[in-house]
DNA sequence: CATGAATGAGGTTTCATTCAT
DNA sequence: TATGAATGAAACCTCATTCAT
């Protein structure tokens, strides 16, 4: 989609009642199953209903359009992926930069990479309205993460340190997006996580202020 | 978009004459325009039509469907990324990794900021059907030509060769997109281009063999 | 039409309830009576959906494609055709020749008479993809019951007989369409029927195997 | 197609020169094999050009649009079937009737299988306007023929003569038509020959006014 | 609250026809 | 005269969304 309408991306009311719960949950399953079934056949919300086994009118309560469905649903993933990385980050405080690197960064790929099909679906709608703009926003939740945890890394200085931090998150992201996109077996990812952490601890000590010394 | 039936991606006819080579890049050019004037209006075939001053009727006689419109065009883009690279990879033959990894990050960060607004653009279709293939496709061809660089680099000699081009590949990729959908001022882009370096030459290093000595 | 893909031609979904009942019904009955409306304008969805006061989309709901349609009005006429048929072979099993061929030949002519504007406009659209091919599905099924009946006729046995069948068939068929699309009054229409009995009667007796006698 | 606007369907200019009738030769001989070769694509004026091996724009040098090209191939079909129907009939008079009907329904059929790939091919497109009407002027005139012919027999006189010989040449029609759809292998239109020398001579012996004799 | 039939704007694509070269 | 690029009306069909039941 080239554009959209500034278009209510709020879920229509939170489902406080068991019944609606279980509704919920069964229609954001089953947006993930139609985006999943690789079938060449576009999202569409009736097909959602009917995979969900709710009638398109219930799907309208509980979404008032179809975006804010995908939304919630690239949500509720990258929002896993954010406070994963975020526990870690509050976890390695105090670490030697080395090892904070690796928890964060082995807890980002796990947390990407706990589902693969769901997160290589992902990819898909994330183009869409409001999609680049809450990614960039879990983006930034995470990156204050590593921000505030990398200060409390023991003779660490960085240079240009929010632009560091921006770099090797969108490095991190970018590399796991081509391992997902190009199959993701077990085997690459176990690779990916290796890399990943030599690539950001290698990177993160270049930018490392030269101490002032004495 | 969720899916796509197999359809024709490729051009219908190539533009010969002088005539139609106008009409086609202002078709193609159109398009771009299309995808930039952020209104919240989809792009259209009709849209791309009208905005190239010629008949939708036209538009068709050269390309079958819209998605091979947007292929071209995300192709074309592609392509000039890929030729930036592969010339750069060969110019750097023989040089040493830090001046390699140099010159060749350089020509990819230039090579895609060259016109910034369709670089962004083109994210929001690149999503769809023929997209993410074109573009593993493409990159396949940037990390061959690095592949061979790496190799006439004196006394190096890389841990899982071909998956740590993969891997800083798709670093580069994902830290540049990063920056380009921040809005890329042009303070950004030279960073951008400091760090890359920096995390391409630190990351190469830190996965090279250990020279089996004596 | 010179051709036609692959096309689903079942109607979507069957009118369970009452209200989709109404809409369908209003539907192949505006699709005969656009045909009918002779004015040079070609059968569109939209214009049937507009005559049955329903919209586009609702006709869709019941019909996947326009062949579909067309389809299921064509059928439903060679059906009530092919039944009439069926039902006075039945009835006529056991009869002498030449009442048989009576029966049924009347049999058939008041049924595709029974709505001369109904069947005049049908060889309209009959040459459609589909078309042919069911309207030799419906005659075979006339022609079956044709085969049992005469195969009850006292001392009747025919030279080549589903081929002759298969003849007269026709024959009846041609003539009748001829009538129809020379208008149809309702004298014609009575000579016709008396002269389809004596064109089948004697062309039958012409074919009767000679009886071995003694 | 469910009706057309009054729309000019004779030749634009007759194909004084030589090129020209090469050139209208080429024409329609394209416009039947784009009808054979049985690919679900429809009939295009462009297809029909290429085929030709010309352009667009001579095509409409010469038909000064689709309906008159299609009309004249048709035209030039059916006339051949009039003309040696009438041919036939003019030889048989003065014969016997069972004579007569011999020759001239052996003639139909002759006429009309000599390309029965053409025969089957153009009742895809005898549905559309301007069709009908042309089929029905030229059975007239061999309709017209048979009645100049049939009142030359020996002692013959029919009842309702000009609807008997509706109705046989209907029925001819017909059964000729259904062979045809069915395949049309050789032996079956030996068959159909036969048959409808029978068909033919039965029906017109039982409408063949009793003598009023004395 | 749930249902699902109905809506209809709007998107994609075709193809007969024209006319500048 | 021939060409074939360009035209654009109009056809088919989809699918997000509503609302009577």
């Amino acid at each position: 989609m080239a554009g959209a309408a500034q278009i209510a991306l709020e879920p229509r009311k939170a489902p406080v009642q068991a019944r609606s719960a279980v509704t919920v949950e069964a229609i954001t399953e089953a947006t993930i199953q139609v985006l999943l079934s690789g079938v060449p056949a576009p999202l569409t919300t009736t097909r959602v209903a009917e995979r969900a086994g709710v009638s398109v009118g219930t799907l309208y309560q509980y979404y008032p359009n179809k975006q804010s469905l995908l939304f919630a649903v690239l949500q509720d993933h990258l929002d896993k992926v954010s406070s994963a990385v975020e526990a870690a980050c509050r976890r390695a405080r105090g670490k030697p930069l080395a090892e904070m690197v690796k928890d964060v960064v082995e807890a980002f790929v796990d947390a990407k990479m706990a589902r693969t099909d769901i997160s290589a679906a992902l990819y898909r709608v994330a183009a869409d309205a409001g999609g680049p703009a809450l990614a960039r926003r879990m983006g930034q939740r995470s990156q204050k993460a590593l921000e505030a945890m990398l200060r409390t890394a023991p003779g660490v200085v960085l240079r240009q340190e929010r632009f560091a931090i921006q770099i090797m998150f969108a490095a991190m992201a970018g590399a796991t997006r081509s391992v997902l996109e190009a199959g993701a077996s077990s085997a690459m990812v176990k690779h990916l996580r290796d890399h990943l952490v030599l690539l950001c601890q290698s990177y993160l000590l270049a930018v490392t202020q030269p101490r002032p010394s004495r």
